[in-house]
DNA sequence: ATGACACACGTTATAGCATAACGCAATTGA
DNA sequence: TCAATTGCGTTATGCTATAACGTGTGTCAT
């Protein structure tokens, strides 16, 4: 039974690296977020890049391994697995026309990439899934 | 019926980076690449990158997101899914340890995966699935 | 043939993403 | 009090990827 969360209060840094994130509707790069915050004294890449492991470390924050950008994390109706609040793999499916961002998680596929790794010995650490596409409303 | 797979005969760099990527056991960047051909003639990273560019499109060579490096494509045991021969998504398994990619799908995961995405409304365009860990011999 | 086009290629320069290595300051707890 | 830990700031550097330019070569309709 890990804790893999608990959001010890954050520091000013990441304090405002986590507003910024929240409130951007869209991914940003860490240098993106760097831009925002150069008028609350941010200099330096690093500055950015150590808040963002924090915030990623907390959980509060995701990394989408295709876009090498960061969103907020936002479970977003649900938080239907138990589990002390840690959800399993999370999805993303995000579109190229609006840059929106749809989190989701699917125990059945979780599941069934568990069964891969169990048939094959494989220990996994960490699971990446992103869809890239066009959503419903870029659709129409 | 789409015919995502034809190779038409590769070029003379496109050749050289995909015998590179062939003989490799590991993953490798484009500017590995590029250092394993200097001696071939390579000078430049865009040598490699327009090689990858065709290579990806015949679907020969896969990116890694969360690597940010490429391996030769090798369905291992079956291409089951019949479909001209384009299988559906394929997802990695990638040992941290030794570098090893395993490269497998699952119907039922693209399946599922699709069913998320016709209940949104989502218009996937590619699908990314990388699981990163440790292999059955390196936790041996 | 010839001109238009597509495509691969080579080169230089630049943009974008990420980390190494140093030192300082504040906090904590033996 | 002293050592250990953690966050912070700064400079420099390295890795990943593309822009923009020009060249050569093949195809093919005219």
């Amino acid at each position: 039974m890990n804790a893999p969360v608990s959001s010890p209060a954050l520091t000013k840094n990441q304090s405002l690296v986590f507003d910024v994130l929240t409130r951007s509707d869209a991914p940003m790069s860490a240098y993106t977020i760097l831009d925002k915050l150069r008028d609350h004294g941010f200099r330096a890449p690093l500055q950015v890049y150590r808040a963002l492991d924090k915030l990623l470390e907390f959980g509060m924050v995701h990394r989408l391994e295709s876009l090498n950008a960061f969103v907020a994390c936002a479970h977003p109706e649900s938080d239907c697995c138990a589990k002390g609040h840690g959800h399993g793999t999370v999805a993303f499916a995000i579109c190229e026309s609006c840059g929106h961002v749809f989190e989701f998680h699917d125990h059945a596929v979780d599941h069934r990439l568990g069964d891969w790794a169990k048939g094959k010995g494989f220990k996994p650490a960490k699971t990446t899934i992103e869809i890239r596409g066009i959503c419903s409303s870029c659709a129409a």
